[in-house]
DNA sequence: AGCTGTGAACATATTCACAGCC
DNA sequence: GGCTGTGAATATGTTCACAGCT
């Protein structure tokens, strides 16, 4: 399956519950509509679940939700930890939108030893000695990676070497990770650079 | 200058500032490794800035610096709102790494009145009616959204009736706005559901 | 000798346009 | 009639390979 594709997905998915219940069926058009994209796309991305549509109607709206979960690998439960419990560590920790959509976070690390058993969200604040045994323990495989960017690496390496297979980095520093590890960098501030360039210059 | 271009421009300057003062002289083989990138990939794209490299010896360090900082449109300080001061709101309101990169967040806004006048980093939650004013008076440009989705979109139409040119959306829900608006869609939960897909199947 | 800048080759992604089916 | 699925056409992005400068 394409790149380009496995990145729309999720925005389908999104797309398709925030249709609410009352549609049963969606074509390619509605669904490019909302999505903002062309509906050839749509077409073209879906067609990589298997051929789910039916012409002349379109796709059954639930049944298609359900092909981009198993897709996604959202029919299993990941369990994920938060490494890095500043400003965003934290506010991620009770961000709703991951429980949502099949993420469990499990537990938060720091090496702050003065945030150690602070509550947040339910959870306490754990040293990253407990990291290597609670992820082998919970079978942890994904880590929200939040720490100064000085840090980044070496927690990245810990992750790794503790059985971590995925890594969502918003610290702002770019992690060597060996080929089987599957890394995604957020950076806040690239964001608003981006909207710098496009805005400097009136290039809408 | 291609879009794909534009995007990577943040972080050759990001790789060129965390090389510390010790290089003068950069290579697009070494700035290429530090950003995972392609060596030819990096002399086109800055090949746009301008021809500012010595054949046989590479870019000036400070100099590249600046002529990125200039593409970007960082030279000027860019004013920014916060709309939204939940979890993530006033995490970013916290954020170090905006005023770093040459933003200003200048004012917080939230529709619950319980949060009104609380300070966030030094700053006082206002109310959205304060918003229009605001942004007119202080000649703010761009604005980052935190609010929950569904007042998003209403949220996006009143920015954008004041006078806002460019909005960093963190709320999961997709925005309409006018062409010349330049819009980027950050969303927490899509940067996992991608990672789940490549790690579902063992697809690294 | 070493590195940039860039045309040409290749790879990926998007869109068009229409045959095929309900 | 209306919508999907997809080959063919186009557009965009990346990489190679080397001429050209210092």
């Amino acid at each position: 399956m394409p790149k380009a594709t496995v990145e729309r997905l999720p925005l389908y998915l999104q797309c398709l519950q925030a249709m609410g219940d009352v549609e049963s069926t969606v074509s390619s058009e509605e669904l490019a509509n909302t999505a903002g994209v062309n509906s050839a796309n749509v077409r073209k991305d879906l067609s990589y679940l298997g051929s789910h549509g039916v012409r002349g109607v379109g796709y059954n709206r639930l049944e298609l939700c359900t092909q981009l979960r198993r897709a996604l690998g959202l029919i299993e439960k990941w369990s994920v930890v938060i490494v890095g419990v500043g400003n965003l560590g934290s506010a991620l920790a009770k961000y709703r939108g991951f429980d949502a959509s099949g993420f469990n976070v499990v537990g938060l690390y720091d090496a702050d030893p003065a945030k150690l058993g602070h509550p947040v969200d339910g959870h306490y604040v754990k040293s990253m000695d407990d990291l290597e045994l609670d992820i082998k323990e919970h079978d942890v495989s994904m880590a929200i990676l939040t720490t100064p960017a000085a840090a980044a690496q070496s927690v990245a390496d810990l992750l790794i070497e503790a059985g971590i297979r995925s890594i969502l980095n918003f610290a702002p520093s770019l992690l060597k990770v060996p080929d089987e590890i599957n890394c995604r960098q957020v950076d806040l501030a690239t964001e608003l650079q981006i909207l710098s360039y496009y805005q400097a210059a009136g290039r809408a």
